[in-house]
DNA sequence: TCAAAATAGTTGCATATGCAACCAATGACA
DNA sequence: TGTCATTGGTTGCATATGCAACTATTTTGA
């Protein structure tokens, strides 16, 4: 995954190693798989599952629609992964009295401790690979992070 | 998906929008969705389908397993690519006489004409995208992604 | 006040995916 | 040379996913 120049400044071929969207999701790939490691073999959750909790660990009540904007998530996604939770007890819900068609949903008592065991591994694993950077070079990521998801959001509404 | 400063420093909760990992992953489905507008609706191609195509148009003739290392994809994500390539005449094959588990992939000249199609179009996008940032930033996040990279590797390798 | 549009959330279906098991050919070596 | 391990590649199965269609409820506005 070592950067090469590219060869043909042409734009005939395509070097992969120098394709930055390629090169975005090997890393991205890796990365998920590491922190997976927090709470996928342990707790069987998938990515889902763990950022629908991770939501509510940090804010809760919510509805699915929140937690839809809160996770970049699409609501298929969290409604499936709000019923895999609700199956395993991690997550309760009560219908609003307000507004019929929204359900209040709450981490339970098992799912607080769950969340509250995960978040300190996940946390290790993100400073465990955050150690190979200076702490400039982490402003420098989280600017560059905002501005290529800024462009790519800009370019999609613009071309979609 | 503006980094906001975590309010809890303990670590008992996690923010999401202050969560590398999190944040790396919303950005690259952003930048891979915004990359599938080159290839997907026009073409009806998957990004696994996408990959190999870009290995061998980089280079051929490979095998299926020479694909995996170049693409850092997993056998039976390139096999299953490989056989709808091969439905759709984009990728031709032959038994390699010398090792005959082994078969030699090349483009069809079908093949290499929507790789040619295909090259421009993707390069343009990321292109779009590279314009906000600077020369020196474009350098600098090849090299945080080569060093995260490196490093999530070597933990993976570790604790794996 | 009632029909049409919008919203919250779910479901069906066809397809994709991950994993382990698998087949076939080759290599290693006693 | 015959057995065992390894390698290249494929397949079955259970599960996940994406999309569009759907139900139920609420909102809009003539």
């Amino acid at each position: 995954m070592t950067r090469k120049t590219s060869v043909d400044g042409a734009g005939r071929r395509l070097e992969l190693d120098s394709f930055m969207p390629y090169r975005l999701s090997v890393l991205q790939q890796e990365v998920s798989r590491l922190i997976a490691t927090a709470y996928a073999e342990k707790y069987g959750l998938m990515r889902h599952d763990w950022r629908v909790m991770a939501a509510l660990g940090n804010d809760q009540p919510l509805t699915a629609n929140e937690i839809c904007r809160r996770t970049n998530m699409d609501k298929v996604q969290v409604s499936r992964a709000i019923s895999r939770l609700l199956n395993r007890t991690l997550v309760a819900r009560v219908q609003d009295t307000g507004d019929r068609r929204r359900w209040i949903l709450r981490l339970t008592r098992t799912g607080e401790e769950t969340y509250r065991d995960i978040v300190p591994a996940a946390r290790a694993r993100e400073a465990e690979l955050l150690t190979v950077l200076s702490p400039a070079e982490r402003r420098q990521l989280d600017g560059l992070i905002d501005k290529l998801y800024r462009r790519a959001n800009q370019l999609l509404r613009e071309g979609g």
